[in-house]
DNA sequence: GATGAATGAGCCTTCATTCAT
DNA sequence: TATGAATGAAGGCTCATTCAT
């Protein structure tokens, strides 16, 4: 019960630092305005974090995770390269419209200094599965004799934009639009 | 004579920012920070700029207007279609190795609440040019018939953000990487 | 107990802005130096003034009130109208004897744009058992048919200003001389 | 000619400095605010007074005198006692309703730590004839024993809160108004 | 664990003043 | 004389963090 309670505390804090920070900045989202948000007192974040820059950062490392997490549902590392890659280009599409909040969180933190390397770093071992797939496609002679990341940056970075820019333009893709991207993505690695 | 001097000025500043702001992020990289790296006084920022926010969003506007000039060295718009394609995409190349240091910035800043909504479509609207080859491209049925976004997305993303990442690894983008990025983004868009 | 020490605190601040005001002037009593003489630090002013002006506002209107106040000590609205006015008259100045840096604060503060309209406003309010005292003695013929305002600098402005003299000079008034000041406040204004 | 100009610059920026401290109050009229409504440079006001300090005090040193000498204007010390200063009440009235900028000016800055003792105390000995006159009315046994003060609390600073007080809210006093003013002035000093 | 009043270092910004021209 | 760009000390205020309860 105890336990519980305090789960849900630490999720209310993250859950709240993600909203503040999306809407605000990094720089504009002052802790006693995220505890608010949280319902908790300021002193109660610095029983589950360090500091704001801890909790930011664990914040940005479980988002990861969990992304990370999500792209793998309903792929097996015995499924076709083919198959397996137009599971992973959904769920990555799927987590996009599904979670935009996360997304864009991830996003301005992306490119900031404000997130250690050693963290940024785990995020990129988390999908070995999908480079485990991408190298047996090309022993396969399926895709295309290409590092991982330019693999990654035809084929996966373009739609992760895409949604991105059509939530914040507020319209939707349509399935054509959808069908036309994943064609195109695939075509850009495969042989 | 004053007037260089002047001009001088307002460089070192928005210079001094770019760096500050790349290695420590915004929130912290005070305006004292700033004006004692461009050799300034703190108070002789606000003669050329409104705020902290105003600068910022100043050298953003500027980088975005330099990155616009840039990537339309040497094109015309009568050139053939894949052509053109091929001097901006190489200028976007170009760009993101000469100066690295401005497109990390344009990048921190792109996902940010600090930069204006107004400030931000400036940028879009820059680019025209490509959106006009394009668009003869789909009349006369070379390029596929996306939305400019769409052929973006695919055609330019990508390679932005393989420089990107291999600046980061101090890992240099060898020639035939280059050559196959090219082909991949080419075949990404044209028919 | 706590509520106590809090209320010890916002005490502690508005009484060290009054000294510090009073003795430096506005513009040269800085939140450091005001929270310094409050035995606070410069935050805690914040957590309960919103900012400096409402601080000067706040100690205004709070001092006011109390003036108000005293000034009805022993007043009640059925005494004789020549009672009733000696007894304010009094109080007036003894209010100004007794508090002397209460008063100088709020003449500091009196001509000032510092002050807000709506705030300023509100001590006229305060004193309207006098108006009514006056009228009450204009319908019975003993005060003559003038306005409260000029009733107000006949009778009790020579008095507010002749013990801030006074009290500037170091000198003290004799009772002959307040006796004087009395008659003089009444026969100007009785007819 | 050069002299003329100069003079002009110097009134220049006093006649600034009264507009820009009524409307904003000191803290609130910068220099910078100051000098650009005179049309002159923030450096040219440091060539005709030593400091902002100094240009406070020299404007109310000026303005003082000049009050001084328009409450004379038509008094001649050989005039009866109530001649004289029925005179010199209208001149003070007069001044009010005519200069009312400067008297605010003068009373914003009355009750302020920013203007020298001295400076105040020679504004003092400026009304010299009227004490004259009060001293001349007492020999006569016209004038109440009345300290100088006194007498001038009673039948100055009525009048001249009066008039304060209906130009900030915008009503103009009566002739009949004035009449009674000027009856209880006498009154309450007159034997 | 939880609170939130209190802290004080540090930030952005202002502005009186200077000085090279 | 006059300028106005430049200065930099200092001010108001914020906010990450602490600690007594």
């Amino acid at each position: 019960m105890e336990k519980v309670k305090v789960q849900n505390k630490r999720e209310a804090i993250l859950k709240a630092t993600l909203k503040m920070v999306n809407n605000h900045g990094f720089h504009a989202a002052p802790m006693s305005m995220i505890s608010k948000q949280a319902g908790v007192s300021p002193g109660t974040i610095y029983l589950y974090f360090e500091s704001k820059e801890d909790l930011i950062n664990t914040l940005y490392s479980e988002l990861k995770a969990k992304f990370a997490e999500m792209i793998f549902n309903g792929f097996s590392s015995d499924m076709a390269v083919g198959d397996g890659f137009r599971v992973i280009w959904r769920n990555v599409l799927n987590y996009k419209c599904d979670e935009p909040e996360e997304a864009l969180f991830i996003e301005q933190c992306d490119n900031t200094p404000m997130i250690s390397d050693e963290n940024r770093h785990k995020g990129v071992l988390a999908i070995q599965p999908l480079y485990d797939l991408w190298e047996r496609g090309q022993r396969e002679g399926i895709i295309k004799p290409f590092s991982r990341i330019m693999l990654f940056s035809f084929s996966l970075l373009p739609i992760l934009y895409l949604v991105k820019e059509s939530l914040k333009r507020n319209v939707s893709l349509s399935d054509i639009d959808i069908e036309n991207a994943y064609n195109a993505s695939w075509d850009a690695i495969s042989l």
